[in-house]
RNA sequence: GCCCCCGUAGCUCAGCGGAUAGAGCAUCUGUCUUCGGAACAGAGGGUCGGCGGUUCGAAUCCGUCCGGGGGUACCA
């Protein structure tokens, strides 16, 4: 409320002569719309008690539009109750373009190619959506990106995996071929051949050094260039191209778009480059590796050039920060891993900031817990003992269907994706797929619900409803008030990179309404206009709400 | 050892400097032949991990201790 801080700040300078930034705050209902500490932070100057302060403002202030009471608490509150009048406008605003011309590069997700998608990708994607798109309500200009592993240790390891599975290993010939496995199966089989690689690698010091030695024949297939290795290199590219499907395929289920993968294997030259242009700058060398010495920052050293010449993920995560900037020019650039990831990239970024000072400014590092699943999804020891994203959308699914008899995958998924999302983004939770598609309480399901419910009803009428009737009863004024807050709760959840707060906000609306619901009429009543006109509000905050989190909102249930 | 994160009701979590600490689930009690009850109303249940400090005011900030998790050189 912009006007409001106004109308106070001329105040306290009228009254006190002192310029101050008044903070306004939502406090309970029953204490008013809006309400202010100020009369707090002005005592220990002024040397006056706050309850006198706070007196002698509200009389100031008492009378204006906008307001239509002003009441003093102790120890010394003023508590703001807004007309019914622009208590009804504050519905039609929009959230503040606080974003308007910014260009804002969110990376999340993050998976590797030739591995297996699990919860936590499920996780990252469904919350970077999240933040990609409040940003978006921000108007800014935003960029989904996707960084991951199509090189590396790992993906040496499928690869030696592969190729024992295909017979390269023995005398027999001919080998077999890359496009027999079935198309269906194509995605499992490479994920397990990741589990079998890295087990030989560990137990066997034989494959160790294959591995490694497999790890230079994939570097060396780049910059690609379809006559390097052919052999070798068809088996490499049809591979990864069938990650890259599942990937597309997996995030169109979930509804995620990315606007550009960015391959491992397009940041390593610019990575290498900028390393070794660094050497007694930046980074220096230590036992044949390229290091950047962190303790001098009350950090740990790392490693970003191997003392084999291949870049670690820190040289390509340097290439990659320079990249998205050649590409984007960003105002914001936000990264969400995990908090397992939070030292390491401290030191990534400690790194940039010699290099690029106004980059690692720009970059903001969002880590988030672990998803701990609780039960009812079942566990794929064959890939490694983790549970797959897909898995765990299958166990929503037929939870849901089974409580309901009846197969409705936007529920599901709904409820998935709300479970994850009211979680504040920091610490472990627990996820328990039976519990999120309950329909009951605090779920995804019941806001969605909660909109059919009341769609269903402004389909009944073919009046429009209108705001006539301005003089509003207890429980109307209390859901204006609420809808009211949507765009405060969208700045707040934009600012602080905590969609979580949407979520709390959508269900409390939610209540108010089914409370509100629960008591009065809308059809028929007399006040069948003000009415409708409150539902078709609500209704519209309600699926914003969801749509800002990328939550599916039917129109049927 | 050093660094980071977490510890709020039986369980899962909000609240992150303000007014009696909130919700969902679970337990108990009501409303109820519905504008779609996947709802609404109510009850019980809390040393906000402990101890200090800062502040008019601390679950929230600082210090310290305890408990859990993670990171700490060629993995990501």
């Amino acid at each position: 409320m912009r006007e409001l801080k106004e109308t106070l700040r001329q105040a306290v300078k009228d009254l006190f002569n002192i310029d101050i930034e008044p903070e306004l705050t939502r406090p309970e209902e029953q204490f008013g719309d809006y309400s202010t500490n100020v009369a707090m932070q002005l005592a220990a100057k002024l040397g006056k008690p706050p309850r006198e302060i706070a007196d002698a403002l509200a009389s100031k202030l008492q009378a204006t539009e906008m307001v239509s009471k002003t009441e003093v608490a102790d120890p010394g509150f003023i508590n703001f109750f807004l007309s019914d009048r622009v208590l009804l406008d504050n519905m039609k605003r929009q959230p503040a373009k606080t974003y308007e011309g910014q260009t804002v590069v969110v990376e999340y997700s993050d998976p590797n190619p030739f591995k297996v998608l699990h919860v936590g990708h499920l996780y990252t994607s469904v919350v970077g959506d999240a933040i990609a798109n409040l940003f978006e309500a921000g108007d800014a200009k935003v960029a989904r990106v996707n960084f991951g592993g199509d090189v590396g240790l790992h993906v040496a390891k499928t690869m030696w995996a592969v190729l024992n599975e295909l017979d390269y290993f023995s005398q027999n010939e001919p080998k077999k071929d890359i496009e027999t496995i079935p198309e269906d199966q194509r995605n499992t089989w490479l994920s397990e051949r990741y589990v079998e690689g890295a087990k030989a690698y560990e137990e066997n010091p034989e494959v160790k050094q294959m591995i490694i030695e497999l790890n230079h024949r994939i570097y060396d297939l780049f910059p690609k260039d379809s006559d390097k290795d052919p052999e070798f290199g068809h088996i490499y590219w049809t591979t990864r191209a069938w990650s890259y499907d599942y990937f597309n395929q997996f995030y169109s289920q979930i509804g995620t778009k990315f606007d550009k993968y960015y391959p491992e294997s397009e940041t390593i030259e610019l990575g290498l480059k900028t390393v070794r242009e660094n050497i007694g700058k930046v980074f220096e060398e230590s036992n044949g590796a390229i290091v950047f010495k962190g303790e001098v920052h009350n950090m740990h050293t790392r490693v970003f050039i191997n003392n084999q010449g291949l870049p670690t993920y820190e040289a390509k995560d340097v290439g990659l920060i320079l990249k998205k900037w050649g590409d984007y020019h960003f105002d914001k650039s936000i990264v969400i891993t995990g908090n397992d990831i939070y030292e390491y990239m401290q030191v990534v970024l400690k790194a940039i900031e010699q290099i690029a000072p106004e980059l690692a400014q720009k970059t903001t590092h969002v880590t988030h817990g672990m998803v701990k699943v609780a039960g009812g999804v079942k566990i794929s020891s064959r890939l490694g003992n983790i549970i797959r994203a897909e898995d765990v959308l299958a166990a929503a699914n037929d939870a849901n269907k089974q409580a309901n008899q009846r197969e409705n995958f936007d529920v599901a998924l709904g409820a998935v994706k709300y479970a994850f999302l009211k979680n504040r983004i920091g610490a472990d939770f627990i996820f328990d797929p039976a519990e999120s598609v309950k329909l009951e309480g605090n779920s995804g399901p019941y806001l969605q619900y909660a909109y059919v419910r009341a769609r269903s009803i402004l389909q009944k009428s073919s009046n429009k409803g209108q705001l006539l009737d301005e003089n509003l009863q207890a429980d109307e004024r209390s859901l204006v008030r609420k809808i009211g807050e949507f765009t405060e709760v969208v700045e707040q959840a934009t600012a602080e990179l905590l969609p979580s707060h949407i979520c709390t906000y959508l269900y409390e609306l939610a209540q108010n309404f089914n409370r509100f619901y629960e008591k009065n009429r809308i059809l028929g009543d007399e006040k069948e206009a003000l009415r409708l006109k409150l539902a078709d509000a609500y209704a519209k905050t309600l699926k914003n709400g969801l749509q800002l989190l990328n939550i599916p909102v039917p129109e049927k249930m």
